[in-house]
DNA sequence: GCTATTTTAGTACGAACGTTCGCATACTAA
DNA sequence: TTAGTATGCGAACGTTCGTACTAAAATAGC
């Protein structure tokens, strides 16, 4: 529901139809909309940590690491589940310019995102893959616009090759930086 | 309204109160509220024709055209008057995955876009900017993607060194394809 | 088997939503 | 002067929204 219509989107009335819960029944669970859509987050953030961020950990550190982290991320965003490509991404924009506790909850989350890359890359750098002296934040938000971009064409336009587009973007972004 | 809230966020009777005018005198104007939102749509494109696109088709064709579209795109969608920064991204992604006329007009206006750029990095090519054979699909993809990543940075961490790092990126984009 | 707690349903609320209608006013063209 | 066309208003439509309150049913712990 979220995928496609937002956040805001969501309807407790036709989310209760769905669930085939009354409407009461379900919005006691969480006390507010906004908790339901914090909840929702939540799994969002839990299901990208166990089938992109953990897996990749277990690849060795620095470049494999990082092209785990981002081909797990393509894909899991353009999973089947995922109409709406990677929902955090959506959601980010939906309240980036809103305050309340969702805007602080992703702004937080964006800014752990885009460190944990930075320090996977920072990795890279000790080990050896990466040249000394990079700039590590510059590479991190490289990294992350071209998912970003692989993230809108792919939904909006349904483009077949945006796949080919990121991992070659990404293929470029390493190899400018590789020792 | 619709940059900080959405498109969909947009309010026919609070657009009217703030207008001072009546719920219904202001909507006689539209007729729907889907064409209401096309109408703000027309005007945001019109906007960025005039304040990015014709003042970067006055700068030399080639790479330096590209620059003053990238750049006159990022301060476009910082400017003060946009709060959600370019209200076009924002739409796209808030009407990706949902059907109807307003998801089409924005899959085309991206695509046309997309095909602008491409065809001033084309340019580039023939000009002796660029080296023969470069995948300009490719690059407009990374080109562009720079882009939607200052545009997040900006508005939902406020990131200062936003800019910073898009630049720095074009930069490196540009010079690897550079003859 | 009884009690305490959680979970669900039922009902209702006030507000806001997009939309329709009829009527008034103002400008335009003949 | 008149007919026609925009333009705007006020009131109301039915619907959906999120939320509150109360009571029944299910569950868990003893």
């Amino acid at each position: 529901m979220a995928g496609v219509r937002g956040l805001e989107g969501i309807s407790i009335g036709r989310l209760a139809t769905v669930t085939g819960m009354s409407k009461s029944g379900l919005f006691g669970h969480f006390g507010s909309k906004e908790a339901l859509q914090r909840a929702v987050l939540d799994d969002a953030v839990a299901e990208l940590t166990l089938r992109v961020l953990d897996p990749a950990q277990q690849e060795a550190r620095g470049e494999a690491r990082l092209r785990a982290l981002f081909r797990g991320w393509l894909e899991w965003g353009d999973s089947e589940e995922h109409l709406g490509g990677c929902p955090i991404v959506s959601a980010s924009i939906e309240f980036a310019n809103r305050p309340g506790e969702l805007h602080d909850f992703l702004a937080d989350y964006h800014e752990l995102w885009l460190d944990r890359i930075r320090r996977m890359c920072q990795k890279a750098v000790s080990e050896g893959n990466f040249h000394e002296g990079l700039d590590t934040r510059q590479f991190a938000s490289e990294f992350h616009s071209i998912g970003l971009g692989f993230n809108l064409a792919r939904c909006l336009m349904k483009d077949e090759n945006a796949l080919q587009y990121a991992y070659t973007a990404l293929d470029r972004l390493i190899r400018s930086v590789k020792n």
